[in-house]
DNA sequence: TAAAAATACTCCATAGGTATTTTAT
DNA sequence: ATAAAATACCTATGGAGTATTTTTA
C-alpha cells in the first residue's frame, strides 16, 4: 500500500539524484530509504529511477510520477490549510436566522456587518423566520445560530444566551387621547385597561404575548384582545388604522406605518422583551464561535436598547 | 505525520458516519480505527468529527477535509495511471533522430507513421542530423533513439541494432556513356576505374565512404575522389551537373535533381549501406521500447530495400 | 438499557538501524 | 580503487488486535 512516506522519500531522492544524500536530508539511513523506494516501485509496478554508479536519475515514468507526487502533496497541504482556516472560523459558511421582531434591533445588523468585515471569506446565509421554525432549523443543522425572543420550547442541546432585555413601548393610534403626551413621558399601564389590544399571534412569538398579558394582569386588568396579527408590521398597521393599541419592543419604534405614537410604560418592571442568541454549544463550528464573539463584543455598546 | 492510511480511514468513517461500520468496511477492528482518527485530528489540529451516541458526523472543518482528502486520493490515482501508461510507452515524449541518408528509406517513414497511429498520446520530436551529432544527443539523453548508418565511434551503453543492408547504386550524370543501359542492368565496378568520384564528406558518414573505397579496392582500382559533398543531396546535385559519378544507397534513387541515371553494381558483394537502429538498451523508456517493436514489425515487409 | 466510541493492554509487522556485499567506473 | 546502492540481518516503534470501560440518549 502506497503511503505519503513513499512520496516524501521519492521526492527527496528525485530532487537529490542521490539516495545517500536524500537519506541524510530525510534524517534516516540509506538502506531503509533504498528499501522504501524499491517498495514504491513495486507498488507502482514500474521502475522510477535509473541506477547509475554515482547516483540515480528518473525514468520517464519517474518524471511523470514526480510531477504527480508533488501535486498530491500540494493538494494535501492546501487541504490542511483550508481545514484549519475553517476550524478557526475564517472560512466556510454560516447560516444565521432571526425573527422579524429582532431584525430591527441594532445588535443584529451591527454584529452581522462587523462579522462580514472581519471574516470576509465566510459566506453568510441570512434567514428571517418565525421562532418555532428557527428552532427546528437550528436543531436540524440547517441553521448555525439565531437571534430571537424566548422560544415556546427549547430543543435538547440548544443554548439560549440572553443578550439583553429590551424595553417595551405602548403603540397608540395618532388620534388616541393618550397620544398627546411627549414620547418620553411614561404612562401607567392601567390607563390602557379599557383599550382594545392588537397583539402578535400566539405561535409566532408566545414569549412576548405571555409577557404582555402577565404585565396587564399584575397592573390589575385583563386586556381585551381585539386582533392577533401574524407579524410585527401587520400589528403596527392595525394600530395606525386606529383598531387598537399595542405593546411592542422599543426597537420597533423606527417602523412607523403612519403616525403611530410611542409611549414608555411606567410601573411595569417585568414588561421587557428579552433578546437571545441561540445555538448548539456542543457542535459549534468555528464560524459560529466567531459570530458569538462578535455579538458579545457589540453588546456593551448597545445594552440599553 | 499524516499518512494516506489516515485519509483512507477518514473517508471511510465520513462516508459511513459510523466508526464501527467503517472499521468493518476497512477490514480492521474498531479501536485502532478510533485511534487513527484521533491521531489524524491531532495532526490536523482540530476535531473533524462530532461524536454522537449512535455514530459520528462531520464538523465544518471535517467537511472541508473530506473534500480535500478525496481530491488528494484522486490526484494520486491519476498519477499512478499516468505513470503506468508512461511506463508502458502509451504516453509521454519520444525524440527520434535520423541522418539525411536514411530519411528516404521506407522503414523510417513507415515506422514513424505506424507508431503515431498506435500511440497517439506520445508526442514525437523528430530530428535530422549528422551521425556524430545523433550519437552525442543519444548519449546525452536528448534523443531516445536514432536511425543511422554505421557511426564513427560508438559511445558506451549504446546498442546498434542492424536493421538491414541496403543495396548501393551507381549514380551517373545523364550524359555519361554508361547511363545508356537500363537501370536494372548491373555494371561492373571496375568500369568506373577512370571516373571521378563525388562522395560524402568523411566526418558526416564515414561508414559509407570507407565501404565504397574498400569495394573499389577489391574490384582492383583506387577511386579518384573529385569532391566531397557535405550531404547526400549536394552529392547528387554535383553528379547531375556532370562533375563525376557517385555510389549511393538505393533508397536515395527517389531523389532526382535532374536526370541522374542509377545503375546496379555487379560483383561487389560488400558494397552495401547498412541501416541501424541505435539506442541505449539499459535506460529504455516505454515509448522507446514501443518504437523498437514497431520498427521490428515493419522490417519483414521491406527487408529487400 | 443498549449501542457506539473510547480506553487499556498486548502483540507483531515492518520501518528503520548496523554491517557488509555488490556494482560499475 | 572508490563511491554508491543493494543485501542481510537485527531492533524497536507503532499499527492493529482483544478485552473492557465510558458515554449518552
Amino acid at each position: 500500500m502506497i503511503e505519503l512516506r513513499h512520496l516524501r522519500y521519492f521526492i527527496a531522492v528525485a530532487e537529490e539524484g542521490h539516495v545517500t544524500r536524500a537519506s541524510e536530508r530525510l534524517g534516516i539511513a540509506q538502506p531503509p530509504l533504498s528499501q522504501q523506494i524499491k517498495a514504491l516501485e513495486e507498488a507502482v509496478g514500474t521502475p522510477l529511477f535509473i541506477r547509475h554508479p554515482r547516483g540515480v536519475s528518473l525514468t520517464d515514468a519517474g518524471t511523470r510520477f514526480l510531477e504527480g507526487a508533488r501535486a498530491t502533496m500540494a493538494t494535501l497541504e492546501e487541504t490542511l490549510d483550508a481545514t484549519r482556516r475553517t476550524a478557526r472560523g475564517e472560512q466556510g459558511r454560516l447560516a444565521v436566522g432571526f425573527t422579524s421582531s429582532v431584525a430591527f434591533h441594532a445588535i443584529v445588523p451591527a454584529s452581522i456587518s462587523r462579522y462580514r468585515r472581519l471574516y470576509p471569506q465566510v459566506s453568510l446565509a441570512l434567514e428571517e423566520s418565525i421562532t418555532a421554525d428557527l428552532m427546528d432549523a437550528l436543531f436540524a443543522g440547517r441553521l448555525d445560530i439565531a437571534f430571537a425572543r424566548l422560544p415556546p420550547e427549547i430543543p435538547p442541546h440548544v443554548r439560549l444566551e440572553p443578550l439583553l432585555d429590551e424595553e417595551m413601548l405602548v403603540a397608540l393610534p395618532p388620534s388616541h387621547p393618550l397620544a398627546a403626551g411627549g414620547p418620553e413621558e411614561p404612562i401607567e399601564l392601567l390607563r390602557l385597561a379599557e383599550e382594545t389590544f392588537i397583539l402578535y399571534r400566539r405561535p409566532s412569538g408566545p414569549g412576548l404575548y405571555d409577557t404582555i398579558i402577565a404585565a396587564c394582569r399584575s397592573a390589575g386588568f385583563s386586556p381585551r384582545i381585539g386582533q392577533e396579527a401574524p407579524r410585527m408590521l401587520a400589528t403596527l398597521s392595525l394600530v395606525a388604522s386606529g383598531l387598537g393599541v399595542s405593546i411592542i419592543p422599543a426597537s420597533m419604534r423606527r417602523i412607523d406605518p403612519g403616525g403611530i405614537a410611542y409611549r414608555r410604560v411606567a410601573g411595569a418592571p417585568g414588561l421587557v422583551a428579552p433578546l437571545y442568541l441561540i445555538y448548539q454549544p456542543d457542535t459549534l463550528s468555528g464560524a459560529t464561535r466567531r459570530l458569538i464573539e462578535v455579538v458579545r463584543e457589540e453588546l456593551p455598546g448597545l445594552a440599553g436598547h
